[in-house]
DNA sequence: TCAAAAGTGTTAATAGTACACCCATGA
DNA sequence: TCATGGGTGTACTATTAACACTTTTGA
């Protein structure tokens, strides 16, 4: 019988995941070197396909989640790719995922076993289809994103210093910040909440650690980097 | 035989449009009430399924000429729709376009044929499926995009007077504006240019009548309102 | 004792906001 | 002549940007 449905087409959908990390002062993307077909020995982005019994959106964590050990992810759609012949093999439209991961916290086991390692963001190596492309959309989107919404905590330990979010934020610009400039606005974020802890690895005098109170945040959402 | 593919399963993929106009100081859209099943008697967007032969946005300006007539409209993407019964009938993934259109140059005919009319942004009815969420994520979506880019003269006639860009600014950000700090703001766009024809339809006086000149705009494209 | 990162205020420039009256015209 | 929308400038406020030295401490 046909139906309002069948007559229409089906096609496989994908999820792949430009995955975000900070370290040593730069952005760096999780990359696969992939070690299965196809496009074996070429980089990548993770991705898979979606399933029948889930989401597009839990797909995307799922995904994440086999690369990395991590659930509960920021993750945010950056978009859709639906090009004819985008993927030589056959046809697949895939939707593209930025995920915010602390780098220090993920199975390094299983990013071993596929393959993948950290590629600073200023050093891409050539990526296969148009993951490329994707990459490109995620760095607009982590740029505007970063500096209208605290998203960029998501990146760092749940303690660190003044020091480090800077840091991270010239990474994000790619331009330096005046200190004394960043700190002020800092201060002004009652959400950003001084602890008394010292961190001592970054320097002889140590600096103090800081957190991101959510629920303060929720309260009076307004931030501007 | 068994490929890196087809162990995967397909799924119906849909385009939906949230198709913004201006008319009379107020943005509407341009909803279905739907004379065609499913769903009939039901407020919608207009949708379409993807097909073999274009891409997801070739498929998003197929559909939107189906309605309008209109070929080469501005289109964004504003999200993908995959929770798994989110179309009750079956499985689809649909993603989600937000098209300007300038409200007086459209298809009449195919928009009568289609059972379709444009309704004020404020007086939105209940829509079918998760098509309310794909509004509200437009809504989201023009408002910051009308405030870092030039989107807006997609709505306007190409020849247009302050005052109507301005009404229009207002609707998009649901507030009034202060008029002589709107048209400074203007004055300083240089790809914003003064035409000698002047509109005698809005009021006995007469008003400039403006152009946006694109070729301007991108040697040096700045924008902010 | 010195190298290395932490921490701290003031001033100038810029951008944004508030506000009220005259103009030109057709009815 | 008057009602209607078109057009114009200035003063105040808030935000952003520029800028340099002192502190602490482990090596």
């Amino acid at each position: 019988m046909t139906t309002y449905y069948n007559v229409n087409p089906q096609f496989y959908v994908s999820v792949d995941c430009i995955i975000f990390g900070f370290d040593k002062g730069s952005l760096k993307l999780l990359l696969l070197k992939r070690n299965f077909e196809p496009a074996k020995g070429q980089w990548s982005l993770m991705g898979g396909f979606v399933q029948k019994n889930e989401s597009v959106d839990e797909a995307a964590q799922r995904v994440l989640k086999e690369l990395t050990g991590l659930e509960n992810v920021y993750m945010e759609q950056v978009g859709t790719y639906g090009e004819i012949h985008r993927d030589p093999g056959e046809r697949v439209i895939s939707v593209a995922y930025s995920a915010l991961i602390n780098i220090n916290e993920y199975d390094k086991e299983l990013v071993a076993r596929y393959n993948a390692s950290w590629t600073d963001m200023n050093a891409i190596p050539p990526l296969i289809f148009d993951h490329h492309d994707m990459v490109e959309r995620a760095l607009a989107w982590i740029r505007k994103k970063a500096s209208s919404e605290p998203v960029g905590f998501e990146l760092l330990p749940e303690l660190f210093t003044l020091t480090q979010l800077q840091s991270l934020y010239e990474a994000i610009y790619g331009k330096s910040i005046d200190k004394r400039n960043f700190r002020k606005q800092i201060a002004m974020m009652d959400y950003i909440e001084k602890t008394d802890l010292i961190d001592k690895t970054g320097s002889k005098r140590g600096a103090a650690l800081y957190r991101f109170n959510e629920k303060t945040y929720r309260l009076a959402p307004k931030f501007k980097l």
